[in-house]
DNA sequence: AGACTACTAAGGAATGGTTCCGGTTTTTGG
DNA sequence: CCAAAAACCGGAACCATTCCTTAGTAGTCT
């Protein structure tokens, strides 16, 4: 279902950026993780192995990935914290606005789509975001996160 | 090419909202303007108008549209600020990082992707948001915004 | 291998969009 | 017109993210 990926630390390396433990522990901990992390769940996942870890370098270090293309960013999952998407195929994303999980969803359609963008705009397309919100059964496992029974709203927020 | 808007107003009146002259304002800024503003840009545009507005009325007025689905959020054009979207009919937003405008641009494949959603959550999809991110021309009339001319990368920020 | 240099990490402080709080004013239904 | 509920307002608080400065290190060239 989700497709393989190619290595992040190899990307950085061809793109001319040097290789430190730090981002290499970061590159790894992105590309073994399906759940669309956020800078502070890295940070803290991280750490464990390396405990001087700041979080300031895993904000630089996601900044470069993004720069060169190798993850994106999908905004946040109404828990006002920026999720990233290391799965670069052409996907749709489900995010639960109360849970604050993200899912992948293989769609044929999307191809379609970013023709669509691609002709509009010609070929500098720098990323693309497509996310949409619900809410899902909020099971403790992810992977049971199927969307299949909306709750009720939380009180106020614009969320982002 | 845009569509037209059922009147905010009466949304707010059919879900049971109070109706204050400030929520007229800040509707009446919403629906006239087509270029997917920020909490704090509706806050200058009806200040003009009503000195003794606050942003948090404008806040709490947007998170009252944005719960009963009169208007989408689509959080940042690179601007670390959530741009907001009056126009509810399925489309593309094309961003541009530079001058963090958005456009609205017309698909025909949006509608099996909807569909494609709706199949595999149910009817209860909240909201969608469908961004993808480049470089315009940095024109300074927003008509003038046509992805055209890429420009080069600014400095470091994970943005959202 | 040694030294040089630019790039990177760390961490603590600053930033700023958004939210919270309480007190006051306004809207709406009866 | 009154009372209750809802909405407004200003300022303080929040917190994810960014900035700044210093110290450390990867890569390069001899």
């Amino acid at each position: 279902m989700v497709t393989k990926r190619t290595g992040l630390v190899a990307a950085l390396k061809d793109a001319g950026f040097r290789m430190t433990p730090q981002r290499t522990a970061i590159c790894e901990a992105l590309s073994t993780r399906f759940d669309h992390p956020t800078a502070h769940s890295l940070y803290e996942e991280v750490k464990a192995d390396y405990s001087s870890l700041s979080l300031t370098t895993v904000y630089q270090t996601l900044d470069t990935l993004l720069r060169i293309g190798a993850i994106t960013s999908l905004g946040s999952a109404g828990d006002d914290t920026i999720h990233f998407e290391v799965n670069t195929n052409p996907h749709i994303n489900l995010a639960c606005l109360t849970c604050h999980r993200i899912c992948d969803l293989n769609s044929s359609a999307i191809e379609a789509l970013e023709a669509e963008v691609q002709q509009a705009i010609g070929s500098k397309v720098l990323s693309g975001r497509v996310v949409y919100y619900s809410e899902c059964l909020e099971q403790s496992d992810p992977a049971d996160c199927r969307f299949n029974t909306p709750s009720s709203n939380k009180k106020g927020h614009v969320h982002e």
